[in-house]
DNA sequence: TTGTCGCATTGATGCAGATCAACAAAGGCC
DNA sequence: GGCCTTTGTTGATCTGCATCAATGCGACAA
């Protein structure tokens, strides 16, 4: 698969719309091509360690992995979630700040750090793309404050299920579904419990306590139904539409 | 003052090689000039609110300004502090996320949107610097995620002091200080509290803690000396330098 | 001086979520 | 299939911080 991968167009890539390259031009595309290979790491692989330098930057073309970091102590919080068409690693600086692993096989278009930042310099729309993607980040990852500085964990449950089914909506062009919805859960117990400032023990049972409530249904512990979201979103306490992601 | 600072040349800026402008060369910093203007919000005032749309992007040059978000139910979070030097607004997006409210006088160096867009796109040394600029507030922002799901009330008090120490050593370029410094809280307890993801009494109690420790000192609620940083560190649990502003 | 207002501190009590401890269920893997 | 490991759920108890409630204290005005 990794191998197929490799030969794909950009022309064909299924985040050519979404990700850095989205607003490049036929050249600046065909350059990009020309420095870009396709890796794909294992689920539970790391892919960048905090603390050491990263010689590759990249997009997530499909799986999922997450962004995070480890105390001394073992305390762990995440603080990012990668999907298709994120971008991973900071153009300008050499060692990376978090732990970035796969939670799940993960391919990536990647680029060499130095070539990469050639383009950035040579091509606007990279760059203006990647000012973009990074403001972007960076209210999620204000919104992601106000969860973890503010909200009851019921309130982060039901948000983290929200903006799961946000970013689906978003990336399949869907606006604002307001019906039912299936979706599987990317993370396990641990790792949603590590996103959202909980133990283990507290997500699973606000879990429970919403299913006991009729907002979500499982078949299993990854596969969640919302019947009725606008009901679900009544939990969340949120002010406005909300940018998480 | 506001009217003396209308007349202050960009070379003379206190803020000249920290802002946005930091990297831009004589030529784009006379465009710069061409089209600021100075304004000065005084305390308490509202420099943005969310869901509005943001007319003037801008440069902090003096004063402490937060940036926050309310829930309809009076729960309050901020999500940053923002000193001379810092960025206000996003460009290419019209409304703001979150609130911005200057918490003390605060002269801005403002831009028209649209003219400042222009540049951006015009002048790469800019848009270079708005990217890192962005990407170190997005650093920033995860460390405080991290904060806020993982460490207890004294850590989260510990780690507010040590970033204001901090980002105090880089303004003046000193370096990593380890003796003994004073400082001078730029937020009431209130505002700390906000920021902690704690209340009032939590975060004074924290206080009155380090006090009873020995790892503060305190001529009044405002005025913090601490007597050795070091030990100080030790309260926060961090498993590295910190990035936190 | 004395009252008042806003902010900070301190004390008493309650509760949401952490911790400790089983137990159940779901996959892998011979 | 049966065994074993990993992951998730549930229960009992504990605790750190929130909440409720005074009190202290400096700034400012009359």
């Amino acid at each position: 698969m990794n191998m197929r991968l490799s030969k794909t167009a950009c022309s064909e890539c299924p985040i050519r719309h979404r990700a850095v390259c989205a607003e490049c031009d036929t050249d600046e595309l065909s350059i990009l091509e020309g420095i870009k290979s396709y890796v794909t790491i294992p689920s539970g692989g790391t892919i960048a360690l905090a603390g050491e330098p990263l010689h590759y930057l990249s997009s997530v073309v499909t799986g999922c992995a997450t962004i995070s970091k480890t105390l001394e102590d073992g305390r762990r919080q995440l603080v990012g979630l990668l999907l298709p068409s994120d971008f991973i690693g900071r153009p300008g600086l050499a060692t990376q700040a978090f732990d970035v692993e796969a939670v799940s096989d993960v391919t990536l278009c990647r680029f060499e750090r130095k070539a990469f930042e050639g383009i950035v310099r040579s091509s606007p729309n990279v760059a203006r793309r990647l000012l973009t993607m990074t403001l972007d980040e960076l209210d999620v990852a204000r919104d992601w404050q106000v969860l973890l500085g503010r909200l009851s964990a019921r309130e982060r449950v039901a948000h983290f299920l929200l903006s799961l089914v946000r970013r689906e909506a978003s990336d399949s062009g869907a606006d604002l579904v307001s019906g039912a919805i299936t979706l599987q859960l990317p993370l396990s117990r641990e790792m949603i419990a590590d996103y959202l400032g909980l133990t283990i023990e507290t997500t699973s049972r606000q879990f429970t306590a919403l299913r006991r409530d009729g907002l979500i249904e499982s078949s299993s512990a990854r596969q969640i139904h919302v019947p009725d979201l606008a009901r679900l979103m009544l939990e969340t306490m949120d002010d406005d539409g909300g940018t998480i992601a």
